[in-house]
Order: C-alpha cells, then sequence, then structure tokens
DNA sequence: AGCTATTCATAATG
DNA sequence: TCATTATGAATAGCT
C-alpha cells in the first residue's frame, strides 16, 4: 500500500524511517480501537520510538489488562524483577549483618562467642588501625608545631622591627622636647605592650578548622 | 477496504464479530511486526477476545517494555510491595555504605579526610575495643590455667591410687607364686607405665576447639 | 476457510 | 511537518 512495494526490513534512510514510524504507528492505534470496539475486545497497544516517545492505547486500563494476562499465562510480568530485588535485598542484608558484627566486635561488644584466635585476630587489626591513626595524628601535631614555629619566627621579627621604631620614636621625642619626656615615655610604654595583642591572631585562619 | 464500508461499533452478530475479530487481529499483530522491524520501535500488543483468548506481540521482552513503561509515565504497573522492595533496599544500601566507611576508619583505612577530633574520637573506640578484647583474652588464660592446675591435680590423684595399687598387686604376688615373679614384675612393670597415656587425654575435649 | 470487490493505509512525492 | 495521490494491503461480505 503506497506508491510501490517496500521490503520488511529496517529503513535505513533515517528521516523516511520517521514517517513511516508515525503514519504506522497511528494505523495501528487506530486498527487497536477499531477492533476494540467492534468485536467487544480488550487490546493493549505500547509502542516506543527510538527516540524513546511512547505512544499508547488501552481499551481498558492498563492494569486490568496486565491482570488478565497474568491469569492466562500464569506468567506475572513483574515476578522475575521482583525476584531479582528480593534476592539483591537479602545478599545486602546479610552484607550488613556480618559488617554489623564485625563493627560490634571491632568495639569490642559481642565478643563472648569469640575463640581466642579470633581474638587474636580482632587485636590485630585494632593494633593495626591505632597505629595508622596515631601516624595521622602525628603528621596532624608536626603540622601544627611546624605552622606554630613558623608564627613565632614572625612574631620574633614583629618585635624586633617594632622595637627598633620605638627606639627611633623615642630618640626623635627626646631631642625634640625634654618637658613632655615623662608623657612620652608613658606613650611609648603602651605602645611596647601592643606586640603581644598579635600573638593569639592565627596566621592561617583556615587551619584551626581542622582541629 | 471490503465490500462495504462498516460503521465502527460493536458487531452483533456473534458469528461476523467472531470472524472480523479474527482477520483484524491478525492485521494488527502483523502490522505490529511490521512496524518494529521497519522503524526499530518497541511494540507490545495484547488482545484478548471477549472469549478470553490471548494474543500478543512484544518486540522485546514484555517486562523491558514496561519497566520502559514504568520510568517514562511514571505510573506503576506492578504492585506497593514492589515499590517497597525498591525503597527498602535502598535504605539497607546506604546503611551499608556507611558501615563500610566506618569498618575502614576503624582499620586506619581512608582516614585522610578525618580532622583531628574524628581522629580522637576513632582513637577511643580502639583502645576500648581492645581493652575489651585483652579482657576477654585474659578471661581465656586464666581459664585454661585454672583447667590445667585442676588436671594435674587429678593426675597426681590418679598417680597416687595407682601406686597403691601397684603396692597391693605386688604384694599379692608374692605371697601367692614365688617362681613367677620375675614374669609378674615385668607384666606390673608395664601397668606401671600405664598412667602416662591418661595425660594427653583431655578432661573437657571441648575445651579444646575454642583454642 | 477461500474469494473478491471494495475500502483503507501508506510510500513516494511536492 | 503537512497535503496529495497512486498503489498495495486489509478486509467485509459472500460462498
Amino acid at each position: 500500500m503506497g506508491r510501490g512495494k517496500i521490503e520488511i526490513k529496517r529503513i535505513e534512510n533515517s528521516s523516511n524511517r520517521q514517517v513511516t514510524y508515525s503514519k504506522r504507528r497511528n494505523g495501528i492505534l487506530k486498527k487497536a480501537k477499531e477492533i476494540s470496539v467492534l468485536c467487544d475486545a480488550r487490546v493493549s497497544v505500547i509502542i516506543f520510538a527510538t527516540s524513546g516517545k511512547m505512544h499508547e492505547f488501552s481499551s481498558t486500563s492498563l492494569v486490568d489488562i496486565l491482570d488478565q494476562y497474568h491469569k492466562l499465562t500464569g506468567r506475572r510480568l513483574w515476578d522475575a524483577k521482583h525476584e531479582n530485588l528480593d534476592n539483591e535485598i537479602n545478599k545486602v542484608k546479610k552484607d550488613n549483618d556480618n559488617m554489623q558484627i564485625e563493627l560490634r566486635h571491632l568495639k569490642g561488644e559481642d565478643i563472648s562467642s569469640l575463640n581466642y584466635r579470633e581474638l587474636m585476630i580482632l587485636e590485630d587489626a585494632l593494633e593495626n588501625g591505632l597505629i595508622s591513626i596515631r601516624n595521622k595524628q602525628n603528621e596532624f601535631l608536626r603540622m601544627m608545631r611546624k605552622k606554630t614555629q613558623s608564627m613565632e619566627e614572625e612574631q620574633e621579627q614583629l618585635n624586633c622591627q617594632l622595637r627598633q621604631l620605638e627606639i627611633a620614636s623615642m630618640n626623635r621625642n627626646m631631642g625634640e622636647i625634654g618637658e613632655v619626656f615623662q608623657q612620652r615615655e608613658n606613650h611609648v610604654y603602651q605602645n611596647h605592650q601592643m606586640p603581644f595583642a598579635f600573638r593569639v591572631q592565627p596566621m592561617q585562619p583556615n587551619l584551626q578548622e581542622r582541629f
């Protein structure tokens, strides 16, 4: 039917295929509708294009039709999937249980059923864990010490610079006005205290968050 | 198409309806097959006659098609149980992942992302675990020592009893027949060795299995 | 079931 | 995508 006969095999020309798909799809859906009316039949047609787009016709609810399918064939369509899920969940739950037991054992719980060999294996695991953890902790401490040290050095430098500035300032003041020397000295003394305020400022604020 | 046009409404004549059903049903199934080949489409057609007889065509497994239907429409074609399973499996898998991470941490693996506080918590857990494990080990050792001790005492008792029996036996033999004394003495000597065979017998065989 | 006149679906084309 | 049309396919009614 059409201007020429065509062979029933995949249409290679993509746009031809698309057009034919659309026409024939409508044809099938129409015929499905017709047979359901003419002959009182229950019909379900589901069509997916390669694009993924779906078209369907169901004379009655698809669920009902699948229900009838199940009653008639005995094949429950979702049973296989259902069973797979059941198996998977059992497997995962088993894994879960095993891990839970292992966790409790590592925490020293529920160990009364263990034999001596098992206890020794656990002990080894715990000791190894502790070693790793403590290595990591030491790493942290070393890092912190290093930071502290560099901060202290910087601090020292700052103190030095400040002291020099003070001395320079004092010299200037003493040369200028002798009579306000006492006041100036007080003032200088206050400046002298200032560097200690810097000491509590973290040089790398983000470092703190990791502790 | 046919000798005359027909109105699309239920065919009242039962045998006409039956014939038309059969013809059109074949037509639809053929068309479904054709479009699936020509256009690379996934198609499912299920038809029930009023009689209950079913005919179907599926280009691929019906389950797959219904699966795709579910994905696309969001409409569930299977029961709530299925969905529950889906949810449960996701929950359990999540639990699993968390436990796996915890386990690895306790074993000192994958800890580079942890901060100092977390490391300290881990360390505490490991230390507590070790304490429990070692307590249990000590319990075992105490138990073993105790068993050994009671075995030794029992052994000593047996040895005592046996020695007394030997002496009694020797005395009797000496009183009975002087001339076979030498043979008897040999015999007695063999008996004398016997108790040592008991020494390797465990008093509580089951205890061994736990070590 | 077949047959066939007729209607319908659709491939090719614009 | 849409409309047109020539053609092959489907099928209603009949045997």
